[in-house]
DNA sequence: TTGAAAGCGATACCAG
DNA sequence: CTGGTATCGCTTTCAA
């Protein structure tokens, strides 16, 4: 276990003093090519790291930033969204120096007073809900926040994906294939994405000459799919469409129609939204709505490391296309 | 923006020295309860939050433990079992002032170059394959490492759930339930996982006093599921149960059956591993093993804190119960 | 039990 | 362009 040579070592390797090693490393242009050589040669022969603590102390930057994740959220960790958020995130640190932290927050008030300049440089919040008070909070003790996902209504830095286009396509896919009887069955009007991909589909509608007649809600779970296509099939048995907010959603209204008899997509089609795993192994397998999230995460870094660095607008935001993956169930 | 005041202020406003200050802070016992009621009100206060830096750069540790994964592993964030593991992992840190530092690797070397235990106390090591050389590695620098998913050869300190037994219990329901040709559809040989649920599934066939001859291979996947029935039925067209070493690969056969026309559980009871989204939405809802991802990180932390402190055996290891989920396809 | 003083390893300013 | 020096905020002797 071979102790870690320090810069004074370097220094005095390359035989030089230490401000020409420090200027060196960090790339300063005020330095001779050869004094440049030395020092790298000195570095590369003893295996030198810099000692973060040491440049953070005096820097009073921490090179790290937080991807703060609500622990209340389940869904976060049981859904694949939270694993590809973190890969995009970290993709977009690759190159950069700054280290990941993960703080999944079980007590806001401990986090809130955790999350100072002193241990990060700036916070990426995944918050499904858009009433969160800690971006205010952040942004308010100088620490730079980004959200991924567009808050409800308080205003913040964001990324989000464009779930109003999303769910536009998808309508506009089963209109396209001459379905007259579109229902929606739409997500929780609390959240942002359960406003916007509302909003899209009933656009959509409209842009078809279609009446938006046939809406039910649900929180976004299979249970609250199948009653709400019930609800629906209700009052329009001649039903020949759904878009559903969520993959889930478009699961239990699949487990309705197959219960009833009804073909899909021969008498019903259906979409569903996330293009996630289950719409993959669903049956049929489900035409769904699908987000970039790992570039929503990369493209969160990016929008963050630059508030850091100053070089960003104040309150930016970043909506990101979907697209639409076409399977059996259309 | 307000500064964050230092330890000096604390003292200061305390009426003590700095000595006392740190001691207090650090729960030291030597220190009078009257000096410990000024400092713990100058720090209520003041609102002292300690620079860890500083405090880092003296104790030479860095209170931060990494979580690497390889960004090869697609798998990994595409399926929720990374999410529940970082669950895990977080809540085992929740009371140790220690951070979760998250590496998601790229290139191996740069990722070696960096683990020091300048960076970090230690590593937790999210693997698939046993023949990672990274634990190794670190462990030989001095870094403590703990893996979660059992290695395949290398011998190093893990923690795992009880593959075998959870294979052994599926199977065992599945003959209890009357089933008599049940076969069995396998993981990958080269990995500890596969290895280990081939070899609980064949254990209960012999202990129900069942021939172990329908065995085919795959790699996890819903297509090599799907295979691997087929041959199975090519062979043994009267088979009446199957266990599948992961949930894609039972609904690969659960697609398989469908097609043929015979009926879950009714012709075939089917049975999966992992008890994850897959197995849920299925249709029919899988049966599965469900392991307890969440526990799994939340002992490897526990594992990595006690080698930190020195408190643990060389090379422990933990392995940890599976339950079955019975649902409706068995 | 306590305060004072000496570092930990880097950066940044300074005069040269 | 360069080397020395002060400094970041904390822990840890050491002497009192």
């Amino acid at each position: 276990m071979k102790e870690r040579p320090t810069l004074e070592e370097v220094a005095r390797r390359a035989g030089v003093g230490r401000g020409t090693v420090s200027r060196v490393i960090n790339g300063s242009p005020r330095a001779s090519e050869q004094a440049r050589a030395a020092v790298n040669a000195a570095i590369a022969e003893l295996g030198y790291i810099p000692n973060r603590a040491a440049r953070s102390l005096v820097t009073r930057r921490t090179d790290s930033v937080a991807l703060v994740v609500p622990e209340s959220e389940e869904r976060f960790f049981t859904e694949p969204f939270f694993g590809r958020v973190v890969r995009g995130v970290s993709a977009g640190l690759r190159d950069s120096e700054v280290q990941l932290l993960l703080a999944i927050a079980q007590d806001r008030r401990r986090l809130g007073h955790y999350l100072t300049r002193q241990h990060v440089d700036g916070v990426i919040l995944l918050s499904l809900h858009g009433e969160d008070p800690l971006p205010g909070e952040l942004e308010s003790r100088g620490v730079p926040a980004v959200l991924i996902g567009r808050p409800l209504t308080t205003p913040a830095a964001y990324v989000d994906a464009d779930n109003a286009g999303g769910a536009r396509l998808a309508v506009e896919h089963l209109a396209a294939s001459g379905r007259r009887r579109i229902g929606i069955l739409a997500g929780p009007q609390d959240m942002a994405v359960g406003v916007a991909r509302l909003a899209g589909a009933t656009e959509a509608l409209a842009a078809a000459g279609l009446p938006a007649d046939l809406v039910a809600y649900g929180d976004f779970s299979e249970a609250s799919g199948a009653a709400a296509l019930r609800e629906l099939l209700d009052t329009a048995p001649d039903l020949d469409a759904v878009f559903a907010a969520s993959d889930p959603m478009a699961a239990g209204a699949l487990r309705v129609l197959r219960s009833l008899g009804r073909a899909v997509p021969g008498d019903v089609a259906v979409a569903g939204f996330d293009d996630s795993v289950i719409a993959e192994h669903a049956d049929p397998p489900l035409t769904s709505v699908h987000q970039p999230v790992e570039a929503m995460g990369t493209a969160a870094v990016r929008l963050l490391l630059d508030r850091i660095a100053g070089t960003a607008p104040d309150r930016p935001a970043v909506v990101l296309d979907t697209h639409l993956t076409i399977r059996q169930s259309t």
